[in-house]
DNA sequence: AGCTGGTCCTGATGGC
DNA sequence: TGCCATCAGGACCAGC
């Protein structure tokens, strides 16, 4: 998925209909994500409170009594929330369904990267867990600026993309959002990011949270298989600049964006705009 | 056949 | 030479 604005669109939503409500039962139709979805989860959930659903990174966060079940969307995950009465039949990749207080709540995943975990409260803060522990800082946190990035990578010679895209860093800048945010910033992708500059780095911090806020706004950027929670498809790749965009016009100055890979990631970017 | 939103893990490389 | 930080590649999987 899923990059920040997809996770952060599903979260809202699913706090906004499932905050406070009780799990009913849980049923895990293929067990077979990223990990193997334990057999006793749908026990250990079924009869607890939702407190409340939030996004660490791109990773869900479901509250609940005893623990904290953490859910990660992968590259094809998504949430659905459909009233209970009014649910259609079951589709195809959908892995495991919640049932909670008149809503019926499905993960579908085709590809199955995704990640269903149980993290007992027993089990110390959740944001030690070892998956969220090594988390760069949020793009909205206040801390996070040119001068956070600055400071992170003296010293480093990876190019900037693929750094940006490790979230050690700054978490939830996918492929689609990390191309974007260099492109408005006009930074080559391929720049080593010990040799960016405060200036440039106050660029790309403001244009990372302005591409982000954006998506979010627009419900995020479906490729083919996100949906929000209401199987509506998200509306930023419409808008998106140099994203998926080779052989066209550059929007700000009219040379061709060209396409590069970097460690088999694709990236699109302005030769004229963004220098090496 | 070669693409596609992520990220954990392993093994190799390079600097000090 | 040895340790550590860093990096590249493979792995997981389905669909177009």
């Amino acid at each position: 998925m899923p990059e920040l604005p997809e996770v952060e669109v599903t979260a809202r939503a699913l706090a906004q209909r499932l905050d406070g409500r009780r799990l009913d039962a849980v049923r895990v139709f293929n067990r077979q994500l990223r990990w193997r979805i334990p057999s006793s989860l749908a026990r250990t959930l079924s009869g607890q409170r939702i407190e409340h659903v939030s996004r660490r990174g791109k990773y869900l966060l479901w509250r609940l009594d005893n623990g904290v079940l953490i859910s990660h969307l992968g590259m094809s995950g998504s949430w659905r929330v459909h009233e209970a009465g009014r649910a259609p039949a079951r589709e195809r990749h959908d892995h495991v369904e919640l049932h909670c207080d008149g809503a019926v709540v499905r993960l579908n995943d085709p590809r199955r990267f995704g990640a269903l975990l149980w993290h007992a409260h027993a089990g110390g803060d959740v944001l030690r867990h070892r998956l969220l522990a090594g988390l760069g800082i949020e793009p909205f946190d206040p801390r996070f600026n040119g001068q956070w990035l600055f400071d992170a990578t003296r010293g480093r010679r990876s190019a900037i993309k693929p750094l940006l895209l490790g979230g050690k860093i700054v978490v939830g800048v996918g492929n689609i959002y990390a191309t974007e945010s260099l492109y408005e910033a006009r930074i080559h992708p391929q720049t080593p990011a010990g040799r960016i500059g405060r200036l440039r780095y106050a660029r790309l911090a403001a244009a990372i949270r302005r591409v982000l806020a954006q998506a979010i706004d627009l419900g995020g950027s479906t490729l083919r298989d996100f949906t929000g929670t209401d199987g509506v498809s998200g509306r930023y790749i419409e808008i998106a600049q140099a994203y998926g965009r080779e052989g066209l016009a550059c929007p700000r100055c009219g040379a061709p964006i060209r396409r590069l890979l970097q460690g088999q990631r694709a990236t699109y970017f302005c030769a004229r705009c963004q220098r090496l």
